[in-house]
DNA sequence: CACTTCTTTGGAATCGATTCCAAACATTAC
DNA sequence: GTAATGTTTGGAATCGATTCCAAAGAAGTG
């Protein structure tokens, strides 16, 4: 049984392929009896228009692409679940691929925005170095959330990055940190604009910073452990440790834990994101919220604008407010 | 600058459009000087190939969609990773969409199946009615993954969720557990093996359970504390606990903890996927081992048959083996 | 009733890449 | 040199939905 096209819907109701056309699209200029038996028709071939024909001749697909290094991230999904929903309200598929910090992959995916397989694009975490994407949002309808390739000439949506490392370093210090610790990564933009809060604030009190620890692979629960058990083989011991993210701090706390010291007591953690693994943890996590949800929303709205205002785009990032949340794993 | 066309390629280049598009997929036909030219201008004029009308042309898009109700889970981003992988291996895109738990979306993204956006769905957890399931992979190239409408009729790739929770709901008593207590859900079909699982591993041991508790809605963290705030109201006290998931296991232990008691001392916690929340956990959990990767990957390969052998597919599930893990979260 | 105006319709042209067929050209064989 | 074979090429037809234009039909006006 073959596919049912616009041809046989106009044969089999006794009209025309215009007719068809017009019932499927809405257009009021149509009797209501060619409605119903073009209606009838379509009910009766159980008849789809076909995408690739409807996408070739309309020049846009009304699909966009969300692309992260990986899924199984409570910012990532949260934000993806913003720009998704708000890309439903104006008619717009969100499909999600993850490039596996693939170039090669990345560069696949990129390719289905300049083939038009999809009208627009959200990067989240891209591997790609800086300036190809900022020469590709320059060019091509591409809006960055959260990791932003460069400070003015790219298009995105974020929280202040360095402000908030810089908020929650501080909280770390007026509670009783005085031998301060970072643990973060350098892959991620928004990793080093961390860093810089953290060393901001640290400066800024008069302070110096003891260990910072970077990794430049995977950035969760394993990797804070690890880098938490290198952590407490230097000296100084640190009193206060800032982590680039809560599930990274999760482990590090974990590490603390099990080598019997006691958090906040002897050293105080911090984590990023708010996520639920800030919750998860015991003691639950003093954290950065990031409104991951808005985020997306955010970009999408960007991304629209770009792609519907060919010439309209707004430069530039737009920033949210973040928020410190204090729960226990910091001192009182 | 308008996108340039086969035609605007095969004028620069001084050839037809014949020769451009056999450039373009590598017919032998072509001579070195034409490939040359064509190169040449395809590089000039930045052109690359349109994929609806590529699409249109062909009758198939090289893409594959899978749907889950959402992306923050273990399982699920390590099923549509092996997915993935696998996928590429064969010179598929594997797109990826939530549905969040509602059918309008989720009948959405189904249609880009049947109007031929993707050639392929890959389904992990559907919110339409089993019955609407099984129509539709009846007919149209769908494979179901971890979550499998019925028992034959259905094609797709799981583990044996009834005997995997016999496996570990026997082991739970093995350790000593006499009074116990389920936490799941029934929304998925997988939460309705897994009940019956436990139920046949507590009557064979001649015991009858003592409390089971379910929830119609979200299955986290947040819906295991709830759970287990209820259950520990209840008379008689657990002793053995087996939760359909980690992540909700993890809620359990940690409403049993704040309520002063010992895990598994006063009672024992069982988990479900062996995801990271299980190493995550304090304790670490005892829980059954899903091979999700492998799920993936072979998810997709039952998928490229019913795709590219119209009536050779092979009806019926495919089963892969679970592996109990024993961890602290369960007496010695 | 003739004429204008408005609604509805049919159908050809179009979007851009692919593919098939026939023709042009080159090569080898006899 | 001609025939037979093989290689390369051009270009029209095709995929299926949309849209524009002209024309048919209906309704209203004087």
């Amino acid at each position: 049984m073959a596919r049912a096209t616009v041809q046989d819907v106009a044969r089999t109701a006794g009209v025309s392929v215009g007719t068809v056309s017009r019932v499927l699209n809405g257009s009021p200029a149509v009797s209501e009896s060619s409605k119903a038996k073009v209606a009838a028709a379509i009910r009766h071939l159980n008849y789809r228009p076909l995408a690739s024909a409807r996408d070739l001749r309309r020049d846009r697909t009304m699909r966009i692409l969300a692309l992260a290094k990986n899924l199984y991230s409570p910012v990532i999904s949260e934000v993806f679940r913003g720009a998704g929903d708000a890309a439903a309200l104006s008619g717009y598929v969100t499909l999600i691929a993850p490039t596996a910090g693939d170039m090669e992959r990345e560069q696949q995916l990129v390719d289905m925005l300049r083939n038009g397989s999809v009208d627009g694009l959200i990067m989240f975490s891209p591997t790609m170095p800086d300036d190809d994407v900022e020469e590709m949002a320059e060019q091509l309808s591409v809006v960055q959330v959260c990791e932003i390739a460069d400070a003015e000439a790219a298009f995105g949506v974020s929280i202040d990055d360095r402000q908030a490392a810089f908020d929650i370093t501080r909280h770390l210090i007026r509670t009783g940190g005085r031998r301060l610790a970072m643990i973060g990564t350098r892959v991620a933009r928004s990793g080093r604009l961390r860093e810089e809060g953290f060393r901001r604030a640290v400066a800024e009190a008069g302070l110096s910073p003891d260990h910072m620890l970077f990794t430049d692979g995977d950035f969760d629960f394993h990797a804070g452990r690890h880098l938490a058990r290198e952590l407490l083989g230097m000296r100084p011991l640190p009193d206060a440790v800032f982590c680039g993210s809560d599930t990274v701090a999760a482990g590090c706390v974990r590490e603390i834990s099990d080598a019997g010291l006691r958090v906040p007591g002897d050293i105080a953690v911090a984590g990023f994101d708010d996520s639920i693994q800030a919750e998860m943890c015991v003691p639950e996590l003093t954290t950065i919220r990031q409104p991951a949800y808005a985020m997306g929303q955010l970009a999408f709205e960007a991304l629209l604008a770009r792609m519907t205002e060919p010439e309209g785009y707004r430069r530039g990032r737009t920033f949210l407010p973040h928020e410190l949340v204090v729960r226990d794993s910091t001192n009182g």
